[in-house]
DNA sequence: CATTCGAGGACC
DNA sequence: GGTCCTAT
């Protein structure tokens, strides 16, 4: 093992170069045995370079057919497979000892596995109220829906965060897996166990920054660890081997040094990882380092934590290593219902036989277009390449693929807003619409499955109001199009409100076309935003005088817009729910600003009585004003009014009582090499 | 080989 | 605003 080198001054600074002293380590592969010292353990600031850092992946295994499994009370040794017309979606495991995996026709599924399962998925139709599952389904008539697959992940992931520390950071990365971030809680429990760590030597020239001591050597086996990746891969089967999906080393490892251990539920692995522990070296069978430690202790709470989502019926795959990459690659080592560890020092051996494009952002066109100018396929392969040579072919930002071909991932794991920025319906028209009647037949479907979502939504959380509709359509094999427009501020979205606004927008797409083709089209609302505290509603703003909202809202980077709403209501008589737009300097002078709508140039005044109708009949109001003025959020653009110290941050049209927003990037994911990928 | 539904981000 | 990209 690595005793850590001798003195440094910065160690954790250190990017210049692995310390490690220990000639067995792989040189293409920097870091894998950092030095840590007690400054490591005992900050919580280190971020992305933190030698300490344990990152998992953990996702469902065959989530949708788990979801139907646990629906229907089906017995978890029973196979099953969802359909979604005649494809199957999902093939959970006892269907696929058979040979069954996704992309099977139905028919030759059932021939595979005669005792098949066969779910199909909820849909609906015109007219529905909510989505349903049928003995028929039609796909001329109906729509498939999600929205169970959705609440089960919903589920999933609140177990997931009820059993883990509060310290542990979550990251839901799709409907069946997040990312966990273990690294402040495993600092924590590593301090307790071994109290020592937080006791910096006093005679020692370096201080905190003095390595710690040795780790003890501990049994893999003994830390409850399930699953280790051994430093020695088997090599991936080749294209000859009958094998479903191909998955990278998803079977189970014969190789004697693998380690498998414990708690596999009753998978017999128990017996097998103890059958030949004389094939394993001491490197196999030890921890060796303070992260191989730290890495069992996450081992250990993703255990106890997959173990409760267990208990609602579904079983899961982690894969814990020091990155978000890595950890993800991991926990396709063993499926399902399994966890497996990557340690530092098997990373070479198991990234250099990885095809490439298993990596994420890779498995597509970018990844062909490597593949193919450098005629190879693994990971091994591309290690020759030197970081010039790569940033010369595929520009300055594929440092990324340099890096992550060595293992190196920066990305960190990023706490979600629980709400989605946006929400769509999308259907496939098998036969593709000819003529606009059909259109808004589909249009009218969409609509209702969004208005039940965001109604659905809206009851966890009151205060959503999505900023835009936007209508996609293909034409035959065209490229898709696309058209947005404004959605209104309406409480009880209803089908019509978003058909009729659909309507619209397929108008604007089709144009004076009578002849189309029509083979797909969706509806989706964007810009999903919550309301501020203290602006619950709209009701929360009419009442009193709009001043209030001045002191709530930043000064500098914008002026803010304050937007109050004039609406009839009929049956009401007088024609005073009004709403309008200021600015922020004008209205201090009076309660009553007023606003010239920018489309139909009509003026409006805030009412003095608003407040003496029932919210019923001003909510009502404002959404009849509202669908005449579905503009008037943007009446006035302020992106427009330039300050120049303000440059860099870009203020966006705000809606009153909505959070700031700005239109500062997040961190691309792409990495800067869209441009790249467009072009081929 | 093709395929459905869906979410998010980047680019211009 | 619109288009294109990525995962399964």
């Amino acid at each position: 093992m690595a005793p850590n080198s001798p003195t440094r001054l910065h160690p954790w600074k250190g990017k210049e170069k692995a310390t490690s002293t220990s000639t067995s380590l792989d040189p293409e592969f920097v870091d894998l045995d950092p030095v840590i010292t007690y400054r490591h353990i005992l900050s919580n600031n280190l971020g992305v370079k933190d030698p300490l850092r344990v990152i998992a992946l953990c996702d469902s295994d065959a989530f949708y057919a788990a979801c139907e499994m646990v629906r229907l009370g089906v017995d978890k040794e029973e196979p099953l497979v969802v359909l979604q017309w005649d494809l199957l979606i999902a093939v959970n495991y006892p269907a696929r000892k058979y040979g069954v995996s996704r992309l099977t026709k139905l028919k030759e599924a059932l021939q595979k596995c005669p005792g098949l399962k066969v779910v199909h998925v909820a849909t609906f139709k015109e007219g529905d109220s909510e989505p349903g599952y049928w003995e028929n389904v039609d796909t001329k008539t109906h729509k498939v829906s999600l929205d169970y697959y959705r609440r089960e992940s919903v589920k999933v992931a609140s177990v997931f965060k009820e059993s883990l520390p509060a310290s542990v950071e979550i990251e839901k990365a799709s409907i069946d897996e997040a990312f966990f971030d273990y690294t402040k809680t495993v600092k924590e429990i590593l301090l307790q166990r071994y109290p020592y760590l937080a006791q910096v030597p006093k005679d020692v020239l370096d201080g905190i920054d003095t390595p710690l001591p040795p780790p003890p050597r501990l049994k893999w086996t003994d830390l409850g660890v399930s699953h280790a990746i051994p430093l020695t891969i088997p090599a991936p089967k080749e294209e000859g081997s009958e094998k479903g999906d191909g998955e990278y080393n998803d079977e189970k490892p014969e190789s004697p040094e693998v380690i498998v251990e414990k708690n596999g539920e009753g998978s017999g692995a128990v017996e097998k990882g103890n059958e030949d522990p004389g094939g394993l070296n001491e490197d196999e069978e030890y921890t060796t380092t303070w992260h191989d430690i730290a890495m069992s202790i996450a081992a250990e709470l993703m255990d106890k934590a997959r173990a409760k989502v267990k208990e609602i019926g579904y079983t899961t795959s982690a894969g814990i290593a020091r990155n978000k990459f890595l950890a993800k690659l991991s926990a396709s080592y063993k499926k399902p219902n399994s966890q497996s560890i990557l340690r530092n020092r098997a990373i070479p051996s198991y990234l250099r036989p990885l095809p490439f494009q298993k990596i994420r952002f890779l498995g597509g066109k970018l990844g062909t277009a490597i593949a193919k100018e450098y005629d190879v396929s693994t990971v091994g392969d591309l290690l020759a390449i030197s970081l010039e040579e790569i940033q010369r072919k595929f520009g300055e930002n594929s440092i990324w693929v340099y890096e992550v071909l060595r293992g190196i991932d920066r990305s960190e794991v990023k706490e979600k807003p629980s709400v989605n920025k946006s929400m769509l319906a999308a259907k496939n028209l098998s036969k593709p619409i000819t003529n606009a009647a059909e259109g808004h037949h589909w249009i009218r479907v969409l609509a209702a499955e969004l208005a039940l979502r965001l109604n659905e939504a809206r009851e966890a959380n009151p205060n959503l109001w999505p900023r835009s509709l936007v209508l996609h359509a293909r034409r035959g094999y065209e490229a898709g199009r696309s058209k947005q427009a404004p959605f209104p501020f309406v409480r009880k979205v209803s089908v019509d409100i978003i058909a009729s606004a659909g309507d619209r927008l397929w108008r604007e797409l089709v144009g004076s076309n009578t002849v189309m083709h029509v083979s797909t089209v969706s509806l989706a609302f964007t810009g999903i935003e919550v309301a501020e505290q203290g602006q619950k509603s709209i009701e929360g703003f009419l009442k009193p005088a709009s001043a209030d909202f001045s002191k709530k809202r930043p000064r500098d980077k914008e002026r803010s817009v304050s937007i109050d709403l004039e609406a009839e209501h009929s049956g009401f008589g007088k024609s005073d729910i009004t709403l309008g737009i200021s600015k922020q300097n004008h209205q201090s002078s009076s309660n009553v600003p007023s606003w010239t709508c920018a489309r139909c140039g009509k003026t409006f005044h805030l009412p003095e009585d608003l407040s003496s109708l029932d919210s019923d009949i001003q909510q009502e109001a404002l959404s009849s004003i509202q669908l005449e003025h579905q503009d008037f959020h943007f009446a006035e653009d302020l992106s427009k009014e330039s300050d120049d110290h303000v440059s860099s941050v870009k203020p966006t049209t705000k809606k009153v009582g909505f959070k700031s927003r700005t239109t500062k990037k997040s961190r691309k994911e792409t990495h800067g090499l869209d441009k790249y990928f467009t072009k081929k």
